[in-house]
DNA sequence: CAATATATTTAGAATTATTCTAAAAAGAGG
DNA sequence: CCTCTTTTTAGAATAATTCTAAATATATTG
């Protein structure tokens, strides 16, 4: 781990903000002034590829980071807005607490296709193992 | 509705195969040859915003465009193939018919917040209503 | 510690998906 | 038909992200 990935890791487990790459290189910047926006995805997609952190895309957004451990969101049709929610608040408290119904929702469960599976044990040793999207 | 979003949503209704903005071009120029993307792109957003079509964010890949009908999907983490799945498949099947272990999962509920919902009421008459993203 | 190998960073160009703009064309309603 | 509104077209513009090649840094080995 390089003293990047060390501190953009960092900066995406004490946000509870759903960064953007941008946003990242911003806060970076104030540690390291000189690193690169390119260093920033560099690091980003390793972590996620580790599995260290997750990686969320919001249509018409800019893909946003997040820490793994286990959590769900809540989306903005109109603007795109993330908060988070966990389990619990589903119970009708969700409603009850955001005064508007759900418009919907989105399910996505991740997996590895036969293909890929394929393609991992065939080339590099290995990668991954639990990640989250 | 215009020919092109009539021919637009018939496409995407009959495909079970979450077509791109590009896949849908190629199916309408068979059709229509002298259409452009820039027309698919405005109907597709149009047939979203009415909710009439479903528009589904993958990392890394184009936005895929899907029938309204309820059902989730499964996301390959390697390659961003998706294939659908109905709630019956979640117990438990989903993991045998497949033969591998989920990796995560990824649930986004969708609703709109106070902001949006102000500018909405006071903008333009109404749009929307029941869509999901 | 030096020498080599491997991985990361940098700068900037390139790519890709998508949106925007302005003008032309097509519908719709009277 | 005539006017008004909406949609389409063509192409430029934008925004996010990835790629490339060279330069640095880090790790490994003799």
């Amino acid at each position: 781990m390089t003293k990047y990935a060390r501190k953009i890791l960092e900066l995406v487990e004490a946000s509870r903000n759903h960064m953007t790459a941008e946003q990242i290189f911003d806060a970076l910047r104030e540690t390291y002034p000189t690193v690169v926006l390119a260093t920033v995805y560099n690091n980003l997609n390793r972590l996620w590829e580790e599995g260290r952190i997750r990686k969320l895309s919001v249509q018409g957004s800019p893909d946003r980071f997040d820490r793994i451990a286990r959590h769900d969101h809540l989306v903005c049709r109109g603007c795109g807005r993330l908060s988070d929610v966990t389990l619990e608040d589903l119970t009708g408290a969700l409603q009850r607490q955001m005064g508007v119904p759900l418009l919907g929702y989105d399910l996505k469960l991740l997996y590895l296709c036969e293909d890929c599976r394929r393609r991992r044990e065939a080339g590099r040793e290995t990668e991954d193992g639990e990640a989250l999207s």
